[in-house]
DNA sequence: ATAGGGTTAG
């Protein structure tokens, strides 16, 4: 009995320890304790497993649960559900499924934590009915839905694009009595702003303040964000003083996206000097931090030290990502070392990435500014996907070469497949026709593309 | 023990 009361005790002590990422210092009063007569328990063990699988790695967190079953100690849900969160939120989808199958084969019971981890999962495997599927399971079932549940839920709609639906599910949970929390607020916010309904986002913005929830970073973040993706910059940087003179701080999300958004407009004097501050705080920096980093020193013209970053990137056992590599070739090119692009873009295309289409883009874009427009448009032939951005580089670098015709033909298979395409690409072709005494072909090409208009919508 | 914000190209 006493040294039941001990353990539980011991447990206290160890979490503490955790909680603050004092691993070793953990696992030494655990020693101590067995040393004492006190075992570990199951709660030990599942302290022990969150911390690790938050401050080392997931990895860590499974030796914890090998540890567990030499002790002779059953993993509970609990033990679970840390595990199946944990690879959900590094988005190894597949082994949280996994570890869900295998809790249930060990006859141990799902809760709703498990429930909503599930749907999580789903949700970022880009599977909304299989979410859904959950989510009404939890409902019908006797389980008792927790908020995060909905917050889940109503993310994962707008996620998968499905907005409309997430703000009737939110209305409808509102009018069921369900009182949304900052995070309720915060992902409706950011869902409606990604999807471009900035009046709802208003909205619901009004509603948070009426809420009696305090705006959080996060909110700010947020709205600065949607104010540079509709390129509103100004009030964007006024949001980002805002939240200086009100005494938030600062993490790595905000940083990043003001020092893009000066970055992007050419505000490099001042994107150094927020650079900078980040640098000199205590923030530990990730791939995206680095790769923030890196696009400012490219346009700063500085290859130099975006070398240095990759080896710094290294040493802090961090991995380059397909962000990385564009980045760098689009440096390349815009430093006018197109061949040093292609040969990176190799690269890139050698170490696996799914996607290079970013990167292609760069080149093609590269390859038109040196001059070398049919190389372009032999890789513009061979890529197997392209998007808007392939296809205005391209129309853009034809006008200005004044092969319109061609740029025509580029144009309109672009409208085709659905794209858009800048306006002002639209107006170069059609003038350089006209310019060149292709007026009925720029007729054609106008009412082609009222069409393709009317077909898309 | 879960859910929310940040990085690339025309």
């Amino acid at each position: 009995m006493v040294c039941r009361f001990s353990t539980k005790l011991l447990n206290i002590c160890i979490a503490s320890l955790c909680k603050v990422g004092q691993l070793e210092k953990a696992e030494a009063v655990v020693i101590d304790g067995i040393r004492l007569g006190l075992l570990p328990d199951v709660v030990t063990y599942n302290t022990l497993l969150s911390a690790y699988s938050r401050f080392v790695g997931i990895d860590a967190a499974y030796s914890v649960i090998h540890r567990m079953k030499e002790a002779g100690i059953s993993p509970d849900v609990i033990t679970y559900n840390s595990l199946i969160a944990a690879a959900t939120k590094r988005c190894l989808l597949s082994r949280s499924l996994d570890l869900f199958e295998e809790m249930l084969r060990t006859g141990i019971r799902p809760d709703v934590w498990s429930y909503n981890s599930l749907m999580h999962c789903f949700f970022k495997l880009g599977k909304p009915d299989e979410a859904n599927r959950v989510f009404q399971d939890i409902i019908l079932t006797n389980l008792l839905p927790s908020s995060s549940t909905f917050n889940i839920m109503i993310n994962g709609l707008c996620n998968n694009g499905y907005t409309g639906y997430a703000l009737s599910l939110y209305r409808y949970l509102q009018r069921q009595g369900f009182v949304p929390e900052l995070v309720t607020y915060n992902i409706l916010i950011n869902g409606l702003c990604k999807s471009r309904k900035l009046n709802a986002a208003r909205r619901i913005l009004r509603e948070l303040g009426e809420s009696g929830n305090v705006p959080d970073a996060i909110t700010y973040t947020t709205v600065m964000k949607c104010c540079f993706r509709s390129r509103q910059f100004e009030q964007g940087f006024e949001i980002f003083s805002e939240m200086k003179s009100k005494g938030y701080a600062f993490d790595a999300f905000s940083y990043c996206a003001v020092i893009a958004a000066l970055t992007k407009t050419g505000r490099l004097e001042e994107a150094n000097d927020i650079m900078e501050q980040m640098a000199r705080s205590d923030i530990d920096l990730d791939i995206v931090s680095y790769n923030t980093v890196m696009n400012l020193y490219c346009r700063n013209g500085k290859l130099e030290a975006t070398y240095k970053l990759l080896d710094e990137i290294e040493e802090h056992g961090l991995e380059c990502d397909e962000y990385t590599h564009t980045i760098l070739i689009d440096g390349l090119c815009k430093a006018g070392n197109v061949e040093g692009a292609l040969r990176h873009l190799k690269n890139m295309t050698k170490m696996g990435f799914d996607s290079t289409l970013v990167a292609q883009n760069c080149v093609i874009d590269g390859l038109c500014k040196v001059g070398r427009l049919d190389h372009a448009i032999k890789m513009f032939a061979s890529m197997e996907v392209k998007d808007s951005f392939t296809y205005s580089s391209m129309v853009h670098n034809l006008c200005k070469a004044r092969r319109y015709r061609h740029a025509s033909r580029l144009l309109l298979a672009c409208l085709r497949g659905g794209m858009k395409i800048l306006r002002a690409n639209q107006r170069s072709v059609i003038d350089g026709l006209c310019y060149s005494g292709y007026t009925s072909e720029a007729r054609r090409l106008k009412s082609k593309i009222r069409l393709a208009k009317i077909l898309h919508y």
